[in-house]
DNA sequence: TTTTTTTCCGACTAAGTGGTCGGTAAAAAA
DNA sequence: TTTTTTACCGACCACTTAGTCGGAAAAAAA
């Protein structure tokens, strides 16, 4: 472990800078040159530590999109009360991080299952466990919201998830193109309408 | 005109086949040597007709995307009665064309919005402009259904819009993965809870 | 038929691409 | 100190890319 610090600062180095220029050009649009270039580094260094240039996403999908997702989409909700409530501070949170232009990791995640979508079937398959792990979490906070009381019965947890994820993943693409407090304002008023009708009424 | 009527021919051949190849392996990962064998014809005839791959796609968007978006998406809700019934009724339609793998306009835009993203701002524009026709047209048909007593009078109807259009475009960034029957089907059941939440109440 | 215009051919260029490989400082082990 | 291992350098390779250009069939006009 402590001989390969140094090893590990360096690959770090280069997976950050890696996903913020494979998120900002894409990994087909992305050489490992302009990774190298923007990090001073050469070409014998990337192949010291990694195999090839997807060995090298792939290790970036694991260890740092996978942890944050983690950290933002799935921990903040994980077995708290009311889950309107909780998902919607969350959504609401991770908007504001996208509305800075800061990396939201929920929309690279979708950016990247676009992107490799048919193009590349191992790189797909990571991203879309990492997609499921945040449905299954969604879906397993709704059942828990039934038997806590706020969440209707009746209604479809998977279905909330799938409906959910998809309409954050459609508005994030959305906000690329500006306008993002606007849509993110839009967004979050029709999310609580949706929300309210989903929500257990006292005697109806 | 009729004597452009081969030139027309053999561009449009072009368009289509490109289209095709862009869709199914994204624009920076299809190149125009690719559309050409698959034509059969040479770097010289691709040139002769069009200046530049940038151009080319442009004259793609122009000819065949806004073309189908009109007439999947924008035409089929025109100055129909009830809004929600005629949207649901176009979204899945158009999710099933999705299922059946064909190609499926309203996600083939939200696609290209992705992939263009900051790294080509004219096409963005042009395709930014289509999602705005569409946009446009859904807020005119909600603002519509209020007079005609269909759409509660107090929700907005710009908000709806965007979040119809981004739960669609979501949901088709998921079914790319397959599981698309199940994903339409838990997706159209949420579209309804949501109407029914928009939807006028025979005195509350 | 002859001439002109339209349409297309395909070799070529310059600039990249991912990946290899022999070499070399610096750090760690002996 | 000497030796070995780690971490990195950068020229190089085979290949792909968008785009050019002189020429030649094919079609239309004269």
């Amino acid at each position: 472990m402590d001989k390969n610090l140094k090893r590990m600062a360096t690959m770090h180095r280069m997976q950050v800078t890696g996903l913020e220029l494979f998120y900002k050009n894409g990994y087909y649009n992305t050489s490992i040159d302009d990774i190298l270039k923007s990090l001073s580094l050469s070409k014998g260094a990337f192949y010291y530590h990694f195999q090839s240039k997807e060995d090298f996403f792939v290790s970036i999908v694991q260890n740092l999109i996978v942890r944050k997702v983690y950290s933002m989409l799935i921990e903040p909700i994980e077995g708290k009360e009311n889950p309107f409530v909780v998902i919607e501070k969350c959504f609401e949170n991770a908007l504001e991080t996208a509305e800075h232009n800061e990396m939201d990791y929920g929309f690279i995640l979708s950016n990247f299952i676009s992107e490799f979508n048919r193009r590349n079937a191992l790189i797909s398959k990571y991203l879309m466990d990492i997609y499921k792990v945040w449905e299954v979490n969604l879906v397993s906070i709704l059942q828990k919201g039934k038997s806590d009381g706020y969440v209707d019965r009746h209604v479809d947890s998977e279905g909330i998830a799938t409906y959910l994820i998809s309409s954050y993943m459609g508005v994030r693409t959305l906000m690329v193109q500006g306008n993002c407090r606007n849509l993110r304002y839009k967004y979050m008023q029709q999310l609580r309408h949706y929300f309210n009708s989903l929500t257990v009424r006292e005697i109806v």
